[in-house]
DNA sequence: ACCTGAACACCGTTCAAGT
DNA sequence: ACCTGAACACCGTTCAAGT
């Protein structure tokens, strides 16, 4: 992390990482699997440093939900604008570590606490997190590139309920949110996020926003 | 763009290319600078494909200005999606190249015809270009990562009105938009743009519009 | 003018060999 | 059990040499 601070992304390299552990490159490979491990790493230092950014934002209890919200986005935004490269190495990872999605938990977790329904809810972790970070891999269905045709068949084996169910006592607000979308799909065969819905929930609420900014302004 | 298309933009090497072109890695220096020469023209080629993407959303005068946008919004979506390494890499380029400058007019010209101030314009274009592409660099302040002091000096220079005044030209309402925002702004030590402040605006759309949608929806 | 081969300084990763 | 050196198949780029 100090050196992706230090000198981008690009300069996190094995050779580079031994050198600065002061040892050779090839040693790494005896306690992490690969390169890959040392990316997953970075990504779980991001978000842990930005539960603990955020940890202000749930102490009292709160009359809007949107205030934790709000406090919760900025306080995610500061360790992005600390850690630059954070956003695309988040994004470019296949599926959504562990980690992020206790982050969206409880941003969720305020959603649904100021009376949110799960389909509402859904929706603004779509918004809020496309603005924080641009294109978001969706929770389970990772197609990312050069996807092979076990990836498809792990995707599958995401959504069972079984898979769910587990899931529910880590992240129960998230659990039950992909339970209830997943009830309500017609067709799931697209995946349970539609992202193009997403997309244009978000772009009207912009748009409307705005006009009535316009408006307000006049 | 087809071997990224296919396989990747981490694909796209100097001497994959010359393989592609059935020459020799190193003839290609010949014609181009260097690789960053392929990146720029790649963003250019996706830049081309949205304004082409768009055309049908400019042919009938529109009566809602959300309406134009709206169309502009979604046809960049397409592009995007046809190529998804596009966003991560046009975020990535240090300054916004000539031709997406011309796409991001297209869209702020919209917004002005609809009669929006230059202000609500300006803050438009961030939300949407958050949603499309996540964290935007500013049109003529890329910090980037590893600026040198050179580099600041060219920032410096970017926003001198002689520049702005030759830009009017070839983007009428993006001068028009850094003139007046650049005018009104007191201290234009922190650049002309604000993005702790932009990101405070979209966030507020969007947590506004998310309630909005809760309380139509009960 | 255009292309090429060898070379340099880098990558991630494997594998047999050391202690 | 832990570390290492050599090696493999890659990078972007330079430079002198070819046609």
């Amino acid at each position: 992390m100090q050196v992706a601070d230090a000198e981008g992304l690009a300069a996190v390299s094995m050779r580079r990482l031994a050198t600065e552990l002061k040892v050779e490159a090839m040693s790494i490979y005896h306690h992490l699997a690969n390169k890959d491990a040392i990316l997953d790493g970075l990504v779980e230092l991001i978000a842990r440093e930005i539960l603990a950014e955020s940890a202000s934002a749930t102490v009292e209890p709160v009359s809007d939900w949107r205030d934790e919200v709000r406090a919760r986005s900025l306080a995610a935004r500061r360790v992005m604008m600390r850690h630059p490269w954070a956003p695309s190495l988040i994004t470019s990872r296949r599926a959504i570590p562990f980690e992020i999605q206790a982050v969206f938990e409880a941003v969720l977790a305020a959603m649904i606490r100021g009376g949110l329904s799960y389909r509402i809810a859904h929706r603004g972790m779509h918004a809020l997190s496309s603005m924080a970070l641009g294109f978001v891999n969706e929770p389970f269905s990772p197609p990312a590139e050069g996807s092979s045709s076990s990836d498809a068949a792990a995707e599958i084996d995401a959504l069972d309920p079984a898979m769910i169910a587990a899931m529910a006592d880590v992240f129960p607000h998230t659990a039950a949110m992909v339970a209830e979308e997943l009830h309500a799909e017609s067709d799931a065969m697209l995946g349970w996020c539609d992202s193009q819905t997403e997309f244009e929930f978000t772009l009207g609420l912009l748009l409307d926003g705005l006009d009535q900014a316009a408006r307000s302004e006049a």
